[in-house]
DNA sequence: TGAAATGTTGGGGCG
DNA sequence: ACGCCCCAACATTTC
């Protein structure tokens, strides 16, 4: 028998412009197609419950696909002993843990004889790529958008998926893995989401027939469907980014859009040279800044039982669906890390439990740039005044009745400030006023303020 | 990718 | 007709 290829997926879960799997397919041998549920990744960063839901129907839709389970580097070893593979090829990660087990295994594999090949397959620009005036990494957006479009032609064009002779070899069943919750939970998900290559190849070409052109101007309204919902399916790499450029490109409203794709690029490079990104703030001056942890507020926060019509909306769509409106996202994470007060790595982690897209560069920035600790953050004042937000991002309340249907009856003019609405419901009252709340985050940050580096 | 406070302007009501 | 005041609308600055 023909000795195989490996090709290693991990959140690179597609045939199409998948270029380890082109390459091992040029080779003109049987393919291996190779998934490992690796349970060697952090305890801490290991897929979250939503995650685990779509993992598990995305592999489903594999085909072929063999499912191994365990610390990576030995079940590598273990398969290619079986196998006699030749060769391994895998798409680079870049999570710091990811770029330290990719190294040993590509040494380990070497020290075997076996040829380790990796691609660039998850982004436009490899983090080491695109480089400032003075030879570092970008730390604020725009310049770093700039390069990117500067630079765009050299991203190449997307391959097709590749014809190939598939190797087979006895693996697990997807149920044996064991991803799908006890407690039915994911009720409103399956209405919600497709996951799988196909499903993100529809979920495109439907975005890009009509809400695109609109996306400008009505990304910021939650209770409108305007924004794509890629992100559980880029992030699980059903489809690439290149090949989203590539399609979304000749469209109406496609720049505004692809703009969003670039931050999700710009948090990969950002958690690449910033390893503690989910840990630490990036800016040093915030090392000493005066959380006040609070198990109620934290635990009001996570059940959506703030007061806050927008807040509790979000926080239960995240529930419901596994997804948030990225609008609400920054309520919600104002709200918690301002009025609140609680440290920004606790609505990190929740997030990466509840949010079907949870990905360790966009969640990780994403809270330190609403904290106001990470790169190109909000300024120490930013305060989002949840009340306004509503007022002005979902003015009829059709999101916050929508998932908060306490507020059913409560009529528009007190929508977004129900305690001041005769009626009755039994919709909590707000945990903090607004504006005490305010005063005391910007006491809080005035402190940091003038910190030294 | 903000909000609130403060400042400025200009139209309309009214003595 | 005129000056004065009020206040909404807009602009600027401050947090």
């Amino acid at each position: 028998m023909t000795k195989p290829v490996i090709v290693w997926f991990r959140n690179d879960l597609r045939f199409a412009d998948n270029p380890a799997l082109t390459a091992a397919a040029a080779s003109g041998q049987p393919v291996l197609c190779l998934y490992i549920y690796d349970e060697e990744t952090p305890a801490q960063w290991r897929e979250g419950g939503a995650s685990r839901w779509w993992l598990h129907h995305s592999l489903s839709k594999m085909d072929p696909i063999c499912i191994r389970k365990g610390v990576a580097e030995k079940v590598l070893e273990d398969v290619v002993r079986e196998t006699g593979a030749v060769a391994v090829h895998w798409n680079r990660a870049y999570e710091p843990y990811a770029v330290a087990r990719d190294t040993r295994i590509k040494a380990m594999l070497k020290d075997m004889g076996v040829d380790a090949q990796s691609h660039k397959g998850n982004v436009l620009f490899e983090p080491w790529e695109l480089k400032t005036g003075t030879g570092g990494p970008y730390r604020v957006f725009t310049p770093f958008y700039k390069a990117c479009l500067a630079n765009i032609n050299l991203i190449g064009a997307s391959l097709p998926a590749p014809k190939f002779e598939a190797a087979s070899l006895d693996g697990l069943k997807v149920d044996e893995l064991d991803l799908l919750p006890t407690l039915p939970w994911d009720k409103g998900f399956y209405e919600m989401w497709e996951p799988g290559e196909d499903g993100a190849r529809e979920r495109l070409q439907t975005f890009i027939e009509s809400p695109m052109k609109d996306y400008k101007e009505k990304r910021d309204y939650p209770s409108i469907e305007a924004t794509s919902r890629l992100s559980p399916h880029l992030h699980f790499g059903e489809i690439s980014h290149r090949d989203v450029w590539h399609t979304a490109e000749p469209h109406a409203g496609a720049p505004a859009f692809l703009r969003e794709v670039a931050w999700r690029e710009f948090s990969i490079h950002l958690l690449y040279h910033n390893p503690t990104l989910p840990e630490a703030p990036l800016q040093p001056k915030f090392a000493d800044f005066p959380w006040q942890p609070d198990a109620k507020y934290l635990e009001a926060w996570k059940r959506g039982m703030t007061g806050y019509p927008i807040v509790d909306a979000g926080m239960r769509e995240l529930w419901q669906t596994g997804w948030m409106h990225n609008r609400v996202r920054m309520i919600v994470g104002s709200f918690l890390v301002k009025h609140l007060l609680q440290p920004w790595q606790e609505g990190e982690a929740w997030f990466w439990d509840c949010l079907v897209d949870a990905d360790l560069p966009n969640n990780s920035a994403s809270w330190q740039w609403i904290a106001g600790c990470g790169a190109d953050a909000a300024p120490y004042f930013r305060v989002f005044n949840p009340i306004l937000q509503g007022l002005k991002f979902d003015p009829e309340g059709a999101y916050v009745r929508r998932f908060v249907p306490e507020l059913k009856d409560v009529p528009n003019d007190f929508i977004h400030t129900p305690w001041e609405w005769m009626g009755k419901t039994s919709y909590p009252a707000p945990i903090i006023n607004h504006e005490a709340g305010r005063n005391r985050a910007l006491e809080a940050y005035a402190k940091v303020k003038n910190n030294k580096e």
